[in-house]
DNA sequence: GTCGCGCTTGCAAGCGCGTGCAAAGCGAAC
DNA sequence: GTTCGCTTTGCACGCGCTTGCAAGCGCGAC
């Protein structure tokens, strides 16, 4: 089958008339290779089609150049909009991206680390679910850097990056006290991660605190179609909530359709909507979505510089953590106050 | 910086007494190992946090298990669909997915393949923008295969998987004038793709073997923004258009929100909409909309097991090219014939 | 006891590359 | 002409792994 090899740098070697290891150096920046041995080995490397091979230059360098993604729901919104930055970001660091599925099941994560390994990653980026102890530790022994988005997990030597999803939560209630709201709601979703039981937290704080109780339902996904569902449950409770608070955009936007084109109510008149993320749809004018824009720039920007610069383990222990803020962008799911 | 570094194959037979060799037959399928020396191998393997490293594997076997997804707008919800399935299906198959993200400057997609010919990737699988015919060929002759998604080249080597996009735009213009359309119109991006000019011929084609015209208009890309922009010229015509086919999802979701907040427009009762590709959001309530379906699946069934198979060079050349029928999914934003 | 067969196992070569080391080349200073 | 210092170059080793080859082993048949 392999009928055609890839072309060595021996060949190239033998074409330019030099030894190997003018080849090698030639292509290793920052070694000692006159200019003239450079351009004959430049010349022979295009004309034969020679391409480094970063397997063994990995094997030799102990540094693959390949950085782990280690994903679940791919096809949402806001994972491929954070999943494009990340890439992007990466490559322009000189690195490339290995992209790992998971789903639910247990373990999932843990063998999506296992491959990481296999390949010698030099950092793996997890978005989604949380990786058993023992892995991460053996991915730290190895020499493996390790970057959490949203996780909130507690163990040392991970980058963490993670929102203000307390605070943003305060932030909205008080936005929906301020449009005349009298009956707030909270739409959860049932996967209960940090970020999402962080938002209802502070949700219901500053509603309390504000002197207004919080209604909480949670259900399903995070996803669009659990937003109908939950629209289904809340909007037909005795006292109908007039301020929801929506976990995600999906949610939101799901929650929105029911409650126009079901219980034909009007937002904002009637219904104030809130969503979190920012994802492309919630600018579209159907729903218009006032909500949280996830700093998807900032979150690979900072991942990408922790990498970049090695993530030195002698840095004051809170340099391994970053909390960014969730920008509010306002629009027509909520009442001017 | 790399203080320790990975375990490997010598330090397992070590402590499990055995051969560096017998470490490696055991964690290839099918050597000859006596059950005795697997499970000791496999033990120490456990113990050491072993596992093997496919760069190093790959240098022997020539066979790097990568495979390499060159794409751009992976934001975009029918590409993050298509990726999704594309990764997990390459997952099952003992593969892994590196991505590589393009743009649409010159010579984009040509630096994805380089970074996939110096990982000596198995296979290539494009999903935009077109590479120039000189690195295709270095790919075919290094022994790497290549897959062109919707992209319809005519260069012999790489699998071609299309749509039937010509016939799909037929369907669709017998379906509006079943439902008493009387002024047809397909809303198209500037991109030219064969396969968006194929939906376009195919639509105007047979609009006018059924005795009506086809107003066309092309602009931007192929989302959301750039629908509303063809809303806004399409229905400020004299002649109304009361049928429109856009040629993607998202074009269509963006002209119906401008048809209907901006026009003031009652889908379907004044105006017909149809898309394609089978969005999530397509099935939304606020859209509702009647498109074609992306057999997404098949595409990346097509495409995994073409690789697994290693692609017979000898094949007959009509198998080199695959075309899969669009499925129609009928919902509100066209009447009832 | 001997032979032959089949299964295991270790040896050693080599995949393509980077890099330390020493030799070579070269120019300037004496 | 000799010496010194710097840059360039080739050699050879090793990264971690697979695999052909031949030796080793156990065992039944003769």
């Amino acid at each position: 089958m392999p009928s055609k090899l890839f072309v060595s740098a021996q060949e190239v070697a033998e074409r330019a008339g030099v030894s190997r290891s003018a080849v090698s150096r030639t292509f290793t920046p920052g070694a000692s290779v006159s200019a003239d041995t450079r351009r004959r080995v430049l010349e022979a490397a295009e004309a034969l089609g020679y391409h480094v091979n970063h397997l063994a230059r990995g094997l030799m360098r102990n540094e693959s150049g390949i950085v782990c993604l280690i994903v679940s729901d791919v096809a949402t919104p806001y994972r491929s909009a954070l999943l494009r930055e990340l890439t992007i970001q990466l490559q322009n660091a000189g690195k490339v991206a290995m992209f790992v599925n998971t789903d639910r099941s247990d373990g999932s994560v843990d063998r999506a680390l296992q491959q990481a390994i296999r390949y010698r990653a030099d950092a793996s980026i997890i978005l989604s679910g949380l990786p058993d102890k023992s892995i991460t530790q053996l991915c730290l022994r190895s020499g493996q850097r390790l970057v959490l988005i949203n996780r909130d997990d507690d163990q040392p030597g991970p980058l963490k990056i993670n929102l203000d999803d307390y605070e943003s939560g305060g932030r909205i209630a008080t936005a929906f006290v301020r449009a005349g709201c009298k009956t707030l709601a909270f739409a959860n979703s049932e996967a209960g991660t940090p970020s999402l039981m962080g938002r209802e937290r502070g949700f219901i704080a500053a509603a309390t605190k504000l002197g207004l109780e919080v209604v909480v339902e949670r259900y399903g996904s995070t996803g669009y179609e659990a937003g109908r569902v939950l629209a289904q449950r809340m909007l037909t409770r005795a006292e109908r909530p007039d301020g929801v608070f929506c976990a995600t955009d999906l949610l939101a936007c799901g929650f929105m359709d029911a409650a126009r084109h079901q219980f034909g109510l009007s937002i904002p008149d009637q219904l104030c909507v809130a969503g979190f993320d920012d994802i492309e749809q919630a600018s579209w004018s159907s729903f218009n979505l006032t909500t949280f824009a996830q700093p998807v720039m900032a979150i690979a920007t900072q991942a990408v510089k922790w990498l970049a610069t090695g993530g030195h383990e002698d840095e004051p222990e809170g340099a391994h953590s970053v909390r960014l803020k969730a920008e509010l962008i306002w629009r027509g799911s909520i009442r001017k106050g």
